[in-house]
DNA sequence: CAAATTTAATTTGACTATCGAATTTACTGT
DNA sequence: ACAGTAAATTCGATAGTCAAATTAAATTTG
């Protein structure tokens, strides 16, 4: 039933870079693999055996010599599906080993906190919407990703605090794996969109850059090395709560001055009350949007504040992570080119750069479907590193 | 000539776990190795061969079976030498394999900027200095490790920039390599201290933590997982230059609200000309601590407001990085307590803690011989990176 | 006090991952 | 056809590791 019969380290480090780069040829993994032609054969043989790859003609220009044959994922080698738990909806998506969608399917929760028992019952209901858009079956995936928002123990499958989850602290990994038995691995939602990124986006050719997203809340995530940085002990950066001004606006975490009490939705929405018709919360929310993007002087000087905030918070983490490239996403980000703007701006007065290229800033804009691709992206992960694990355990035993 | 003949990468941490502990038995490295006992022999051999440790019978009372034989460094396995460039003067230090410090020597060098000639003259200079206090030539020192503030890429030896250097950019290491005709290694101040602290300091039974110094300026070193943590581009952290108040006092680099404009001592002294007698700034700033320990308002008001921007800082970057501890030290720290009180009351107010045990707070005073005893601690750790890469080479190559 | 017991450390034999070098494979160009 | 070239595999050697057997050095027990 094992997906992965244990890869050796060098196979799965291969595997990896085969999908980093879609179609490789043995003789291009000895570089950046640093092994040695043999070992790459032997591995890639591994990778054959596996069923996890396949040949495939180059259909480059031949030129001399032996033409390459380039190496590929295989499709249908195994099967994931991840899902994200929003404020509302779940959404859920299946697919392929070379990450692409297969089908995904949507179901609306209760607004706010729900419980656990709650979240596990509908994310299988969803699931099983999703997968009947396809020929596959719950026991044919190999591995569940699933994110939310909150402080979240990847390791441990502890969810210790969520804004959506009204019996934290639980063991929501265990308990979604008793249910959908299959093997599930849990994260906080913006390392979702980082590892989406690093899988499958924009940081598709990098090794370090932080995933910032604004959406009802503030996330970070933060890719360091090619790996998802989860701080020290296991919970991923707090960013939400950068203080951004001493003594400043009430948070919701009951503390001052943090960057979500300017950038969240309930910030806005604090301030809108001057600025547009009172309504119910979304409405003046919207209100809020068009105004700005219309050119309304007060609305739009409400997500300038916002972006400045958040330009002054990345320029702190600039300076102390120095990564080359911060990829900004997330709906408020798509729809407010005001904030973007504002962020750069501030980001760029605040970051120290010497002698050396500023940090790039890249705007992507993608909607709700792509966070689950994100926990498709965290089990395909999870896999990758069972299979390395697993090799390295059968040699230490 | 080479000082650790190549050793395997076992070797190597097995020798790094015996240099933590002090002194240990075989058996109890193969836990925290995580190898056979078979592995840790022949490990331990060869340390035992290349002459870097020695046994040493076990004084606990002996219980049943064969009493365990201790393992522990040779104190004259090696020998290093570390500097440090401050204001107005350096410090040298010679230290033996086990990091105790044979000899320090200091000259006097113009305060402010100087070039990196004079430094080098200098440096050699001091380094004969210290040298004659032992039995030791230039030439028994199996490498040097060299701090100063500012912009240090250790990796290529670059220092970008340093407010205590004229002619920046320029390669120190190299500069300091062709005079001293042995390895040399170059890094940021705060590093120097944060590695003095995991080799022998407060940090020697823990894997992460943070450094922070106060002195002239702001420095933090990060401890990630038992090493120190340069940032994704080799570039140290620039927590001075943190925002902790958006357009707020002006900081020397030139822009504004940088945790450096509020804590280091021009600020300090910026302020004291309102609450002391003026004078030139040294005595301003003597008489500005000695006020404050007096219990004059004013005073204490100049102290407390640096500390609590600097914890603030601290708490951002628990938010991020989520260390168990943090260390303070520096010249400043040791002599306002006032200081200390402040930032441990602000970081407690701003950081988050959820549903685990807060970041402890530990002050850590020492004095500027010690700094090179952090430069010691630099060579004696690239000499144990050169010897598990060496290894790694070796077994790759 | 000798034999049994206990714990520490080494040795042995096997296995795996890796490498460099030699070889095989599959094309192009003349 | 056949030399030339580049890609990929195979082969033999080596280093690092482990489990199991063995040796070593003490204490406890009869």
């Amino acid at each position: 039933m094992n997906p992965h019969p244990d890869l050796s380290s060098s196979a799965a480090r291969a595997l990896s870079e085969i999908r980093r780069r879609g179609a490789v040829a043995r003789v291009d993994l000895v570089g950046p693999l640093d092994l040695s032609f043999a070992t790459v054969s032997a591995a890639t043989t591994e990778l054959m055996e596996a069923a996890l790859i396949e040949e495939t003609p180059d259909t480059a220009a031949p030129g001399r010599g032996r033409p390459r044959t380039l190496l590929r994922l295989r499709p249908d080698a195994l099967h994931v599906a991840g899902a994200k738990l929003n404020d509302g909806f779940i959404t859920v998506a299946v697919l392929d080993f070379c990450g692409d969608v297969l089908a995904t399917a949507s179901t609306d929760v209760p607004k706010g906190r729900i419980a656990t028992a709650l979240l596990v019952e509908q994310l299988d209901r969803t699931l099983h919407a999703a997968l009947r858009g396809t020929a596959l079956e719950k026991g044919d995936l190999a591995a569940f990703g699933f994110g939310l928002p909150g402080f979240v123990e990847t390791e441990s499958g502890l969810c210790r605090w969520s804004p959506l989850l009204s019996d934290a602290p639980v063991n929501v990994r265990d308990a979604l794996s008793a249910r959908l038995s299959c093997p599930v691995v849990i994260d906080n939602d913006a390392n979702l969109a980082a590892l989406a990124e690093l899988w499958f986006g924009k940081g598709r050719h990098e090794t370090d850059f932080l995933v910032v997203t604004v959406e009802h809340g503030v996330g970070l995530g933060i890719v360091l090395d090619g790996a998802l940085f989860r701080g020290a002990r296991g919970l991923g950066a707090e960013f939400a709560h950068m203080k951004v001004q001493i003594d400043g606006a009430l948070c919701r975490c009951g503390q001052r001055g943090c960057l979500e009490a300017y950038v969240a939705d309930y910030a806005l929405a604090r301030e809108a009350g001057l600025a547009v018709e009172p309504g119910d919360r979304d409405a003046m929310l919207e209100a809020l949007a068009r105004q700005a993007t219309e050119g309304h002087e007060i609305s739009a000087s409400i997500y300038r504040r916002a972006g400045r905030m958040l330009g002054l918070g990345l320029a702190n983490l600039v300076n102390i992570l120095d990564p080359p490239l911060i990829i900004l996403s997330g709906e408020t980000i798509r729809h407010h080119h005001l904030l973007a703007e504002e962020i750069e701006r501030t980001l760029r007065a605040n970051a120290l750069s010497i002698d050396r290229p500023p940090v790039r800033l890249s705007v992507h804009r993608w909607g709700d479907q792509l966070w689950a691709h994100g926990a498709g992206a965290l089990a395909l992960d999870r896999l990758a590193m069972a299979a390395g694990d697993g090799a390295e355990a059968r040699q230490a035993g």
